[in-house]
DNA sequence: GTGATTTGTTAATCTACATGAATGCATAGG
DNA sequence: CCTATGCATTCATGTAGATTAACAAATCAC
């Protein structure tokens, strides 16, 4: 994903804060509409559900942009806790500032292909969830990510696929098993 | 959804086709980068996974825009079929000229828009796959999209939601049985 | 119109995955 | 060091939803 230093032209130095693992960045609920640039690190965002079980929407390693976009665009409460799962380091943006800033053409062209490409990972995360089985599910993340399953334990991967870990431990053994 | 004719301003008239109930306007594999601008109508686009099943990816009723993003992004073929649910008048737009054309800065701003509402209507989408059961998003469907139930038929509204028909029937079954 | 194909519904079974509990390991904190 | 807490794995059982099939109603083809 392309650096959003080139959008923005930051000084990155001054504006880069750090965190611990575990820390949080946001909650849900809270309406601070920020947006976290992942200068070293790795960050998650996910949900808690009436059952108290959490669903990891997005991993974000160094370079990614994670955000709450469903709260921005319809100016509600976040809906998404976001927190490090390695000690980071982090540019935090304000929304306004990305929506009010004097962006030249090339940047918000290379903005709206930030944007695009975001829509096809989601696109193709959403047929995913709906045609493949958790193995397959499995196995793509793998493919996709390949540097992501070691820095992460296996339950925040079964949580992104949509699975429990016992589910993810059981797919693992009959994968290994085969070899 | 903001009108794509405010980014483009667009004259319609000299654009637009018209299709028939049925009409095929993108099929799986082939390469054209297309964009489509719904003015009357209803379009749908879904795949079709190894087993032969349809998943409905998303319906573009009146004012929408339908493509399949994914593949533009990445320049690959088209993993989406797009055709019609009803009779449609479609403005067809090559993505060449939506890069290419020469935006000034406000209608490049609204294309952002456009691009992170599109964004927010996935990210909610993933969270209810991942989150909820098959009736709960059948009844958030229906407050979602209240106008567009009546126009489509149930098999393509189980197909949206990631289940079978049967399974549809029954949720339907127990919700009427229920009131 | 008549027959044929598509649609929605219901019911009987099957299966992928969830849930709950037990166990061995690791890591953290005193 | 020892204990506590969290993590991964395995197994026994439960369940949402898939699959298959049968049937009635609607829609289509001719």
């Amino acid at each position: 994903m392309e650096n959003i230093n080139e959008i923005l032209s930051l000084d990155s130095k001054e504006n880069t804060s750090h965190f611990n693992k575990g820390d949080i960045l946001q909650r849900e609920g809270e309406n601070c509409s920020k947006v976290f640039f992942v200068k070293k690190g790795l960050l998650r965002s996910y949900t808690i559900d009436d059952k108290g079980k959490e669903h990891i929407f997005m991993f974000a390693p160094e370079s990614w942009v994670i955000a709450d976009i469903e709260s921005h665009q319809f100016n509600q409460p976040a809906k998404l806790f976001i927190d490090c799962i390695e000690e980071s380091e982090v540019i935090i943006l304000d929304r306004s500032l990305l929506i009010n800033a004097e962006l030249n053409m090339d940047q918000l062209k290379k903005n709206a292909n930030l944007l695009s490409r975001r829509l096809a990972v989601l696109q193709r995360r959403v047929i995913l969830l709906m045609s493949a089985s958790a193995k397959e599910r499995y196995e793509l993340f793998l493919e996709t990510y390949p540097k992501i399953p070691n820095r992460v334990p296996q339950r925040m991967i079964a949580s992104y696929l949509g699975i429990t870990p016992q589910a993810l431990s059981t797919i693992r053994g009959e994968i290994t098993r085969k070899k």
